[in-house]
Order: C-alpha cells, then sequence, then structure tokens
DNA sequence: GTGTTAAATGATAATGATTACGATCTAGGA
DNA sequence: TCCTAGATCGTAATCATTATCATTTAACAC
C-alpha cells in the first residue's frame, strides 16, 4: 500500500481528496515499514499545517485504519500507525523497539490453535514479536 | 497462583501485608483466570473499603503485576489482570472477549519465528487469541 | 505493650492519549 | 459560480494512568 493507491481508496469509500489527508499519506509513505504514533505524525504534519488540529490527524489516521489502508498496534499504551501491508497472505510483524521498523512474519498457528480449543469461537488474534532489528541490535 | 501464596511472595520482597492487599488478593481469587480490569476490581474493593483510593488498587496491581504474581493484558486500551499461572511451561491464552475467561494455549511458535528473523534480537512476544468461550458462544 | 520508622494509604490533582463538538472552511458536483 | 455535505480548526471533555504529599499503619526493636 503506498498514498497513491491510498488516496483512490479513500475516493472509493467516498471521502474527499483534501491536502491534510494528502500530506498525511506522504508521511506515511515516508515511514514506509515502521510503526509512527499519532503523536509523532502530527508533529511532522505541523511543520507544513501550522496550527493543525491534533484530531485532524488523529481522526484520519482512525478513518484510514477502518477502511483497511493502515494497520495498528499498541505499544506502551499509544497506538502506532502503518501502511497495511500489499501482501494478501495472512501474517504477522517482527516489531523494532528502538526504531519502529517491521519485518514480516510469514507463519501462524491460529490454525492449530482453534484445534486445540474446540467449542471456542475465534474471533481474531494477535502475534507480535518484539526486539531489536538488525540496525539497532 | 493464589492469595496465600501471593502474600507469602509479598513478604519475600519486602512488602507489607496489609488488609487492603489481603482484599484485593481475595477478589482476584474469585476471579481466578479471568482478566479483570483495574476499574472492576476498585469497584469491588470499594465494598469494604468505601472510598478507598483508586491509586492505592492501581498501585497494587501495578506492584503484584512487577514481582510476577499477576499478568496482565490490555483490552480495549484498558489494562487487564488476572493471577499468573502456575505452569511453569511457556504458554499463551485465548481470552473471552464476553467475560475475560482465560484458556491456556500451549504452543509458541516464537522459536520457529527466530529461525526466520537472522540478525533480529527477539526479546519477548505476544501471542492472543481472542473469541467466545463455549459458555457465551 | 510501647515507641520508632519505613512503607502504605487516602485525597487530590497532574499528565497524556483519546474522543467529542460546534463554528468555519472547502472539495466536488450541480 | 453556487450549494452542500464533508473536513478542518479550535477547544474542551473524558478516561486511564501516574504523581504528590499528608496521614495512617505494619513490622520490628526494645
Amino acid at each position: 500500500m503506498n498514498s497513491t493507491r491510498a488516496l483512490e481508496v479513500l475516493k472509493e469509500h467516498g471521502y474527499k481528496h483534501t491536502k491534510q489527508r494528502e500530506k498525511l499519506l506522504t508521511l506515511l509513505d515516508q515511514h514506509d515499514d515502521i510503526y509512527v504514533s499519532v503523536k509523532q505524525l502530527w508533529e511532522e504534519f505541523s511543520e507544513d499545517f501550522p496550527g493543525a488540529s491534533y484530531d485532524t490527524v488523529y481522526r484520519n489516521l482512525y478513518t484510514l485504519a477502518d477502511i483497511g489502508i493502515l494497520e495498528t498496534t499498541s505499544l506502551d499504551g499509544e497506538k502506532q500507525f502503518r501502511f497495511h501491508c500489499d501482501t494478501s497472505d495472512h501474517h504477522h510483524h517482527f516489531i523494532c523497539t528502538a526504531c519502529g521498523k517491521t519485518s514480516a512474519i510469514h507463519l501462524c498457528p491460529v490454525e492449530d490453535v482453534a484445534l486445540s480449543l474446540p467449542g471456542h469461537q475465534i474471533d481474531n488474534h494477535k502475534f507480535e514479536v518484539y526486539g531489536k532489528c538488525p540496525a539497532c541490535h
């Protein structure tokens, strides 16, 4: 997923193309596969839009997550955002706790778990691995 | 883990035995293997200690988690607590989103993940499965 | 049992993330 | 160009978490 494609998806969902959204998507593009906090994005955003409402950044990030453009996680009680991976296969992420950089993990045990929990209805799951990426290690 | 053993562990760590801590542990005992929020515990706690400080419940829960008596998770941005499992083997949890009840999951893919991420230093990981338990299903 | 002291609690408020709301502005179609 | 729904701004409310400090209390020595 990238900003160009994201703008199309926004349109498909009836959302308008605004300068603010374009800027926000550009920022997300720059962070590529790195999780970024609302606060950091708002700070970067404010360089181009002085006095920008925190709510604007916040609301748009949640909108983008809602329609599947972004994926989120929560680190230390703070939500983090990044573009949703393009790959169609189900996968998870290693997350570097130093820089936020992520690496895909292409194995998931949830199928096996389902077998070991008869009578349980499984709605979703979370599997994340934390540590230091090669660059930060 | 139960309240009796927990009081011993508290003592081992140099913490005092107070009526409040005893009550809190009793409450956790009653919830057994169910994740409970600070707020709910504080409400139940307040029945015996009217006007109890929220901070007392909160602080003690974090202390108990620090010394390994409790384990925590975060649901909808709210921390939840339960007694740490007695079993010494590494495991994870299925969590019922309706009642908070947990079931142990005795398989973990983190070893395999480590192999697929050369150069990464893995510090910890989170694997949780959410859904409805047999009773709530 | 009494006194001492460090720790715990109560009362209150600060902090930070998230969410809400009304007024104003603007994108996009008529 | 005009109109209108949607977006943004400015501000503030809400909620979970954390801090502060005076008061109380558990644990220990005597």
